[in-house]
RNA sequence: GGCCCGGUAGUUCAGUUGGUUAGAACGCUAGCCUGUCACGCUAGAGGUCGACGGUUCGAGCCCGUUUCGGGUCGCCA
């Protein structure tokens, strides 16, 4: 009825065809008695010619305007080479306006001369379903539902099979922050969002699902960051029965690189991914997600400066990085790096030195450096060596965070390319200074190594767990654990984190007493579902590839939620509000 | 919650030491134009300078408070 064709397929070959399309008006190029129209759907865009008789209803017609139109395919006597339907144009002879768009519009939609990007994201956020016509974001969306399929698609060639878990879910003590839903039928008792599928996804385990997974939504009321959704996001959510470590990092390395590769033109990393100890990564990145793509490579000197001079470095851990022909920078570069280094990662310095053509120590700190350090760190002639002091962690840190910025300031890091590797051997506990007890670095339900045995006879804080994260790019992409499926190695766990057993029991009730019927040992993981189409999709941003996004303080102004309810609605879940946030 | 950055026309921004009627580009409106494709040319409309208070003869600009938004740290088992 209103179209036969799309706005991205007629060619040369189409040519004398009458043809109807339908779309929207992208752009009006008026030349008096003739004009040009370019006409957007899904597909494309082709080319209208309207002749002065179509004038009047012409008049009407707005950009972003929903038209559609009747009209002859033409061979063009310009042809438009930068346009896949450039070759033809169609001359209209019947025009009909579906949905008129107001003249004046929030911001303006698919130009060519602004960047959507430098347009307020309130703004965008507000409108957008305009926002989502634009054709870069628009694609983000597109690609989210293909990379969707793939997943399902090769999920399913393992045999896994999908299971939905509960949205209305317990609260559980530990993590984050939950999102309570009020319940009618029992007052005074809330069901939360689930954070993740993580018990019901083990009690499956327990209920003999071989492998399971799900593209499931998660709810965490937390702060977001730019890589972090607020409120709410998805994760590939997966579980194997039987499974070791090994078995959960095949799976992984047989479907990313796939999914990736059917999307990207980038090169991929294929399995097995570089595995990285926890703690290597923080010798080495000073980070637990290091951005492999960045050659540069953290040392430690700590040992040739024992007895140094320089105060600044007595006592200190001392980190190095050193630049390849980092000694062609200029005074101002290395300040920059020094200001970055106080102000953005809390160093108290960032000491410096440059090695000259002659191999000589010049500049910065030389007089404290001596020559040994080449040999001792490897840095040649050309070179310049960054220096952090500090304690073990923050110079960790910090050297982290400067590696980074060297990465990006010097460009160095490998283009069009997806890097990723496993960090692995994560610690099972950590030691809490603010309330002096030790409480669990990641995930409770972790099989420490060693099992039951290395938590009764091993310091606490040198059990490691068969916790594992898989980064790409800077990213974390996901994390995952082989679980603790033995009850008395789990109530163990928690004993050492300062929980008894009937914490353990009423906290985490169903899969304590589940796991006294018999279960598999099992083992799974989480990629969060947007990071990934952020990264393929090559964004720094991940609300640009979530349709309707909340903002950083988790509204959504389109919507306008969240929003006052009725005194009724609140009667009806037992709720009586005390403290109300000004209505605008 | 801490720190940093920002809010000026529909949009993106400029705005000098605090000084007449707050500018530009794009968009919009009107007119001209038969081969444009980021069309071109001419004219025009469009502003609570986020809000409140203060300093001053005088505030977009200085000070204080506040609000909204973004980044980051905390947080995210």
């Amino acid at each position: 009825m209103y179209r036969d064709h799309n706005c991205g397929e007629l060619n040369i070959k189409n040519v004398n065809e009458e043809v109807m399309l339908a779309g929207w008006v992208q752009r009006i190029r008026n030349l008096g008695e003739i004009e040009f129209v370019d006409l957007r759907d899904e597909k494309g865009i082709t080319q209208l010619v309207i002749s002065s008789d179509l004038k009047e209803i012409m008049d009407d017609v707005t950009p972003e305007s929903v038209i559609s139109i009747k009209g002859l395919v033409k061979e063009r006597s310009n042809k438009n080479p930068k346009m896949p339907t450039g070759d033809i144009e169609v001359i209209v002879s019947k025009l009909e306006i579906l949905g008129k768009c107001k003249s004046t519009l929030p911001f303006e939609i698919n130009s060519e001369k602004i960047d959507i990007a430098n347009v307020r994201e309130d703004l965008r956020l507000q409108y957008r379903y305009l926002d989502l016509r634009n054709e870069g974001i628009h694609n983000n969306i597109l690609l989210r539902s293909k990379i969707m399929k793939s997943v399902r698609k090769y999920m399913d060639e393992l045999g896994f099979v999908e299971i939905q878990t509960p949205i209305l879910a317990n609260s559980s003590p530990e993590g984050a922050r939950d999102y309570l839903v009020p319940s009618r039928l029992h007052a005074g008792k809330f069901y939360a969002l689930p954070q993740a599928p993580q018990q019901f996804k083990q009690l499956l385990m327990v209920s003999g699902f071989d492998k399971y997974y799900q593209i499931a939504p998660c709810f965490r009321d937390e702060d977001p960051r730019a890589d972090r959704a607020p409120g709410e996001f998805y994760q590939l959510d997966l579980e194997m029965a039987f499974a070791t470590q090994e078995d959960v990092f095949n799976v992984i390395e047989q479907v990313l690189p796939k999914v990736y590769k059917e999307h990207t033109n980038w090169s991929v990393d294929e399995g097995p991914f570089i595995r990285i100890p926890y703690k290597e990564a923080m010798e080495k990145y000073g980070i637990d997600k290091p951005d492999l793509r960045n050659p540069l490579i953290i040392k430690d000197a700590t040992e040739l400066f024992t007895n140094t001079e320089f105060n600044a470095f007595k006592g200190k851990t001392i980190k190095v990085i050193i630049v390849p022909k980092g000694a062609e920078q200029g005074r101002k570069f290395f300040d920059d790096m020094t200001e970055f280094a106080v102000n953005e990662a809390g160093a108290k310095g960032l000491a410096w030195v440059k090695i000259d053509e002659e191999n000589n120590l010049t500049g910065g700190i030389a007089k404290f450096v001596t020559d040994e350090i080449k040999t001792e760190i490897g840095a040649k002639a050309g070179d310049s060596i960054f220096f952090i002091a500090d304690e073990l962690s923050k110079a960790q840190k910090i050297a982290g965070l400067v590696r980074i910025e060297l990465g990006k300031r010097l460009d160095l890091l490998e283009k069009n390319v997806y890097k990723f590797c496993w960090i692995v051997d994560f610690p099972m506990y950590e030691y809490n200074e603010d309330e002096d007890k030790i409480d669990f670095c990641h995930n409770p339900f972790s099989m420490p190594q060693g099992g039951l045995e290395a938590l009764n006879t091993k310091d606490p804080l040198d059990i490691l767990a068969y916790q594992y994260d898989l980064v790409c790019n800077g990213y974390e992409v996901s994390s995952g654990a082989v679980r603790n499926h033995d009850p008395e190695t789990m109530v163990k766990a928690f004993e050492i984190a300062g929980y008894t057993e009937d914490d353990v029991k009423s906290k985490f009730g169903a899969l304590y007493t589940a796991f006294q019927y018999g279960t598999p040992p099992h083992a799974g993981c989480a990629p969060g579902l947007d990071r990934m189409v952020m990264l393929i999709a090559d964004s720094d941003n991940i609300r640009e590839v979530i349709a309707f996004p909340k903002n950083k303080k988790a509204r959504d102004v389109m919507m306008n939620a969240p929003s006052v309810v009725t005194e009724e609605q609140l009667r009806d879940v037992h709720i009586s509000v005390t403290e109300k946030e000004d209505e605008e």
